[in-house]
DNA sequence: ATAGAAAACGGGAACGTTACCACTTTCGAC
DNA sequence: GTCGAAAGTGGTAACGTTCCCGTTTTCTAT
């Protein structure tokens, strides 16, 4: 029903093959030119994608796969993801595990459909090693975001987990604290291990002993599960810092705190990983290592595009540094000045 | 170079035309289905999309339009969409406003190229009547979420913002508040006129004399926007409660009121539209109209897979209700038990 | 004016499917 | 055992592009 470019070409009193290079680009006389543009214009012609992408065996498509897209810590990463892709001339279409559990090694399906052109694994449990050997084999293009512990190397953008964790805690353990605990991230998320290392790699540096009873495992990452693991750690031992391995574990462990009528950051300093809005407007507000998802969203994007391009033979892992933010969960702005 | 159906064919020692029924549940003889199968299996077949979508004149996709997809108010509701679409057998692709400053109307073109059978804009400024218009003379399978004033109807998917409002302002003059402020929405907002008519009429039913004093528009709807608002109501004028037209500025209206020593609810009782995990974990919790927004994205596309699929005549305005969350911020809950 | 190069143009095949149609085989019923 | 219907099958033309290649036109330099 659309006009084609038949319909153009008839309208234009030319060919397909001149609209076709018209409209690529190609070299056409000055009046075909204007001609087929009159004749666009006229009838309201826009190229039928599904031809092109039948005919130029490119999707121009990234397929983004994500653990659950209602998460909304992946707003910031989405538009990252989606404003890099719109920059190079790509479409994305998004893929949410949740519903289906589908593996990761599934969504290969989408190169042989022709569906996408490259693929980027923004899921943030922990990786299957035989899912990841798959997804290498592949020879597609893919980036991963997130840490993945595979064999085979595959293009990963991440957040620097250790040595910022590694800051952090470095930095509690300079406003003197000694006794700092930990809330550790659960088992399923590939961030947690490294997360865990830098605060030992920290506490180490400084040459205090690890101590079992300061770390407590986290069963998820929520409010509730901090909530409960810090009250653990409260009725086991004494504390003056607790850090933990994201923020709304923190929100939880804040509250037991308040509970337990400890004062925030008075008894008990409190920093966590990732930043995000709650943290500015919680009571107090809340010392985080703020993660530039924004960017890792574009830089995985850029990536992929230089491989899909096959301007690249080299598979590189790019990490990105997290910011410290010091709010008063670990010290008023005074006492911040003084240090 | 993946198979081709006609590699299948040829493997399975048939031709083209009998793989293409096996595939759509056209009836073939049963070894050559067997044949055929195998031949999927073993050269690892998946059909074409981009072949199916030029021949079938249907892309399968439904396209979103969002404002910004960063927004992270868009998390539950893209996920009720992307369910709903992966239920009807489609794919989504978002399309964010945000950095093009693209109008709405200029989406239209992505029928034109076969990028989509069908469009939800789920945008929340204030839509421009005459681009209402041009979708709709359109008659193209479009769905609204969030309401517009054109004079031609679209399908539209809305919260109840009127009747949301007014049950919970009257709610809290059933608490025995008189002096209710107002905090509206920013005019570029779709839902900010609605919401202020459901506090006017809130006050209006309980016999209470409405007074500007007691309103302040936002200019956003940021946390900042809020607090500055309040500043301005609490130098003006005496009030009791407040209502805020979302949540973001009710957090800062709280900090305003907490600044000024006064407490909450004791001398100033809260109340704002919009839930989000924000205001469980605020001091005090809020009380909040919660927005089913993941059921507002399913219906969208419910509505939209009939009328693409011929269905459907009419176009319809579906309005789901908020649904009132009593929290702190306006009354302790042991108050609560005694009201 | 003319040769040669460069620019402009059009015909037709190809991309991987589906859909239509006509043909062959199978099957059940009398 | 034959006939008719039903089931199964394959050839071929679309779908709307791009790309290749051969032809025509225009330009430039001598």
């Amino acid at each position: 029903m659309p006009p084609t470019i038949l319909d153009i070409a008839l309208h234009a009193g030319t060919s397909k093959s001149t609209v076709s290079r018209y409209l690529n680009g190609g070299s056409v006389g000055k009046d075909t030119a204007a001609a087929i543009e009159r004749a666009i214009e006229e009838l309201g012609y826009a190229p039928n994608v599904n031809a092109r992408r039948l005919v130029s065996h490119k999707s121009h498509t990234i397929g983004v796969v994500l653990d659950d897209i209602s998460d909304y810590i992946y707003g910031a990463m989405l538009s990252g993801i989606q404003a890099g892709a719109h920059q190079h001339g790509y479409v994305c279409t998004f893929f949410s595990r949740r519903p289906t559990e589908a593996t990761e090694a599934s969504y290969l399906d989408l190169f042989k459909s022709r569906q996408v052109d490259g693929l980027i694994f923004a899921t943030f449990r922990k990786r299957n090693p035989a899912e990841v050997m798959l997804l290498a084999q592949s020879g597609q293009p893919i980036v991963l975001i997130g840490e993945h512990s595979g064999v085979l190397r595959l293009p990963t953008v991440d957040v620097d987990n250790l040595s910022g964790t590694l800051e952090e805690v470095t930095y509690l353990i300079g406003q003197g604290h000694r006794r700092i605990a930990y809330l550790a991230g659960p088992s399923g998320m590939s961030a947690s291990a490294s997360r865990l290392r830098g605060y030992e790699q920290a506490m180490e540096l400084a040459g205090i002993a690890s101590e079992a009873a300061l770390m407590e495992r986290l069963e998820n990452w929520t409010v509730d599960a901090g909530y409960q693991a810090a009250r653990k750690l409260l009725a086991r031992t004494k504390f003056t810092a607790l850090a933990a391995s994201n923020s709304y574990s923190a929100f939880g462990a804040a509250r037991a705190m308040q509970e337990a009528g400890l004062s925030i950051p008075g008894d008990v300093a409190i920093a966590a990983f990732d930043d995000d809005i709650l943290c500015t407007y919680t009571n107090p507000p809340l010392t985080t290592l703020s993660q530039p998802f924004s960017r890792m969203g574009s830089l995985a994007v850029s990536q992929l595009v230089e491989i899909m391009r096959g301007e690249t033979e080299v598979t590189s892992t790019v990490y990105v540094q997290p910011k410290l933010i010091l709010r008063e969960s670990t010290g008023t702005l005074d006492r911040l000045k003084e240090a």
